[in-house]
DNA sequence: GTTCTATATTGAGAATTTATTGAGAATAGA
DNA sequence: TCTATTCTCAATAAATTCTCAATATAGAAC
């Protein structure tokens, strides 16, 4: 699970980043929005901890701009007591929680690992192995992040090859699970779409994400 | 977070209750109308779900008598889908936003995130994704901030597409949502209001808000 | 090295899916 | 009831994807 807290004043920046290590968080730290703006888009937290009152780029404005590009990430805003409209405002601009300074760590905590169960319930089931990431509602898969516009055809076979990493799957087993019925064996379509696939994915040929078994079938590359 | 649900049904009940739970909500039930309104107003709740027509006092007086004693919390009727006239009593009672029965589970749980999250602004519950705004409750879609005019299949279609985000949607996903039982799948209804849409809202064709994925179905553009 | 077999590649036609259009039917509002 | 809007349906057009078959390449067996 890793963590990223934006947080102006030092002090309490060290002291959050030290409870939560301990209690087996990885952590990321930003001392201004701009760079936990960047850190944010840049990559995939579990949660993020942000305090509003922050120099360059208040944390509503940090809010605001991650949730315009999608960034589904729980956050939780830290806000001052006595300043109790900044709640309003960031629940508003898209936080999912708040907790207001001073706060008990057990307090955090608690709130850090219902923000997390929660997000993770509603999170779009995705199949990872290495580079590859397959997301089964959007029917989308990414390399690397970059995401690629596959047919109907090869979405199936590739999330069949996702479904069962390491393993090989003959090609009698992709054909039976790709078409209903009476599918034809002599056929070779299964060879067509690995090709496009292969095309598609890894132009120049560097990342191999599909091997093949000859005379046994094909297999999502495990050195990936 | 923690919700209301006042249900006089009791499997549909439990159904939401199980529902909401497992998307990290704490959840507290009155199977009638005396029981959820002691409810309201002994603990505060961040949103409520109340069915109107509910025995010893129904949706309404609910409603009324807890807005009558200034309790801000946001409040979802379901409605049947044959009373339509009960949305508009119920808004005017003092809901926030209503939801006709049956509904998917998708579209209840956006609704509650969207007024949780408005919860203490006076804004309407908005459903947002990039350039897009949808206003559950006057309807309107809005394009970068410019509304337009969408006749009732139109804003249906568009709704169920912004409450699934980055989801690939069926025709018959679609067709099931929007029709209440008696589909005909043949019909290239679904395809006829993409269409109009498509053209009311990017005319020139340079945002692309509604993206086809050949076989497999519709999706709002990821890349918004 | 030769031969045999399995897999890869390619391109074009076939098949399927979706887009577009317009007109008549249905519906809601005045 | 009349009018204006919206929905539905069907025909046609357009676009994409699938399939097939021919050919090329690579690996294994001898």
């Amino acid at each position: 699970m890793r963590i990223l807290i934006a947080e102006d004043d030092s002090r309490l920046l060290t002291q959050l980043d030290a409870l939560l290590r301990q209690n087996g968080y990885s952590v990321d730290l930003a001392d201004n929005g701009e760079h936990a703006l960047f850190l944010i888009k840049e990559y995939k937290y579990d949660l993020a901890i942000i305090d509003i009152g922050m120099p360059k780029l208040d944390g509503f404005e940090v809010i605001r701009q991650a949730r315009k590009e999608n960034i589904a990430c729980p956050i939780l805003i830290l806000t001052a007591r006595d300043r109790w409209q900044e709640k309003v405002e960031g629940l508003d601009a898209g936080a999912d929680d708040y907790l207001t300074k001073p706060f008990h760590n057990e307090e955090l905590l608690a709130r850090a690992k219902a923000l997390i169960r929660r997000a993770s319930g509603q999170a779009n089931p995705t199949i990872q192995f290495g580079p590859l990431s397959l997301n089964t509602v959007s029917e989308e898969l990414c390399v690397n992040d970059k995401p690629f516009d596959l047919t109907a055809y090869e979405y199936k076979v590739m999330e069949y090859l996702m479904m069962n990493p390491q393993k090989v799957v003959s090609k009698t087993e992709l054909t039976e699970h790709i078409y209903d019925q009476d599918f034809d064996l002599d056929s070779n379509v299964i060879e067509v779409f690995i090709g496009r696939l292969r095309k598609k994915l890894d132009p120049d040929g560097s990342l191999k994400p599909i091997e093949t078994l000859r005379g046994r079938g094909y297999r999502i590359n495990r050195s990936l």
